[in-house]
DNA sequence: CGCGGGATTTCCT
DNA sequence: GGAAATCCCGCGA
């Protein structure tokens, strides 16, 4: 029951993500199968070759808003747009930013605190040529950058409020490896708070947003 | 390789 | 009305 884990403050849930990973499950598009003129002898619907396709990724930089920081969206209090930060810990709370973006956070704390992670930059751990193919690129370019990772994994605000323990979107809690260390910097593009040390990454991770 | 602009939602002043 | 928890592409050196 990870909710536990993140049920504490937006710091120690962004410090706590980073080596976890992330497991998104995205079901093909129907594959347009050959299918006989007449139809002759077809009883049941139209057999799809539904074959699930398995993202894995781990989390190499992470974010720390909570609704008390300037720079947070909640700073301002619940609204239409970030009420699943005010909602239960481990759910996504999910942003559409600059007319084109999404991004992804892991929401903290307890429901009524609006308070959350961002996921800043992931390390592909399975289905890199699934990424690649997406982005339309190759390597660390495909999911250094918050809005990136998004795109690799298919989110958008179809998975608003999703609830991590579940597919197709879950999250599974993991150590960093054997020599990991952490470090803390400022956040990343924000004008406001901008001083506060609330950026998280895996020291050295060639992943990061950067260096 | 660094710089600059465009895309165009959602929120708050 | 304007800025934003961003990215990408094209430009010129």
């Amino acid at each position: 029951m990870f909710p536990q884990f993140l049920a504490q403050d937006a710091d120690s849930v962004a410090r706590a993500l980073l080596g976890c990973h992330i497991v998104r499950i995205l079901d093909d598009e129907p594959v347009d199968e050959p299918v006989g003129a007449h139809d002759a002898g077809r009883v049941s619907g139209r057999a799809d070759k539904h074959t699930p396709e398995r993202i894995v990724v781990r989390i190499v930089e992470t974010e720390a808003y909570d609704q008390l920081d300037p720079a947070s969206h909640t700073f301002h209090g619940k609204s239409e747009r970030n009420r699943a930060m005010f909602g239960p810990a481990g759910h996504a709370y999910i942003y559409f930013t600059y007319g084109m973006h999404y991004c992804l956070n892991v929401t903290a704390a307890t429901e009524g605190f609006g308070a959350g992670a961002l996921i800043r930059a992931v390390e592909p751990v399975e289905g890199m040529e699934i990424i690649e193919r997406r982005r339309g690129r190759k390597g660390a370019d495909c999911v250094n950058g918050p809005a990136k990772l998004c795109k690799a994994l298919d989110i958008d605000k179809t998975l608003y409020g999703h609830d991590l323990r579940l597919p197709p979107l879950s999250l599974e809690q993991a150590e960093l490896r054997p020599g990991e260390r952490i470090e803390v910097t400022p956040r990343i593009g924000i004008s406001k708070a901008a001083e506060r040390q609330r950026r998280f990454v895996i020291a050295g991770n060639p992943y990061l947003s950067r260096r």
